[in-house]
DNA sequence: CATACTGTTATATATCACTATAACAGTTGA
DNA sequence: TCAACTGTTATAGTGATATATAACAGTATG
């Protein structure tokens, strides 16, 4: 389970962890059952305050993709497995989806948008990295 | 000149504003000397406080991007237009690099990426009509 | 039972975004 | 000059987010 964090960027922090989390399930890093970081480890990790993840898990679990047990932690719920297979292809989708349509704002070509996409690909391995910081990370491995 | 604003968004309204100014001026909506909307016309039409276009002006005053006079109004800089012809092409491409970052997290494979994008493209005429719809939106005609 | 983990709750503080209201100042044209 | 537009500024209030600090409660294990 890996986690990143922008503190600086608009969206806040809490709904960024229900993001990961979301994605996390569905990319089937975490699976039914599967603990997720106490509050206090999380938080220390991210460098954030612990009543800020409480606050993600309390809206994740509301959603009911996780449950949580007063004493004991939290974990991804049996039901969170099933929606969440068709989640990856989705959210590709409706990504490239809001790329065509900034395209169509900003008057660039289709065609053009395929050639910065190749483009962008070809140059994925080395740029995603550059990507990865900024944001506080957390690779979380020894669970 | 169209915008649409979202306040249930946790983008800022004021950002908002000054992304959708720039893809005007990217896209040719707005030329060199056009006249922006006043504060209050603009508040208006979206049903915000003027004070947050202000805000939205000012900043895109600070970059350049428009040059407002008291009194007069806000009109986009004549030196507007070359930093903008490379704001489209750019924007795409950070787009692209987010669904590509998406598509690690989410353990979707790059081929699979450039199966939905091209699949997506040969949707595009239909789907993006469909994706404008949400928020409070001005079409602005008559100036 | 004591310890050490869990989550939960309360209080206070700070910052940011947005709003409401109001007044002030520059520009233009009747 | 006056009216009707422009942008600008000041003040105050609200809500959301996040922080620091602290205490409280459930669970498991030695």
């Amino acid at each position: 389970m890996l986690l990143r964090v922008d503190t600086t960027d608009a969206v806040p922090v809490y709904a960024q962890i229900v993001e990961q989390v979301k994605r996390a399930v569905a990319a089937g890093v975490l699976d039914a059952g599967d603990a997720l970081p106490s509050l206090r480890e999380m938080a220390m990790k991210l460098r954030i305050n612990p009543l800020t993840v409480g606050r993600a898990y309390k809206q994740l679990e509301q959603e009911g993709l996780i449950e949580t047990r007063h004493g004991l932690g939290s974990f991804v719920a049996g039901s969170a497995k099933s929606p969440a297979r068709e989640f990856g292809r989705d959210a590709i989708a409706r990504g490239i989806d809001r790329v065509l349509v900034d395209a169509m704002d900003l008057g660039v070509g289709f065609d053009e948008v395929r050639e910065v996409f190749e483009e962008r690909l070809r140059a994925a391995p080395q740029s995603l990295r550059g990507q990865a910081a900024g944001g506080d990370e957390v690779r979380d491995e020894d669970r």
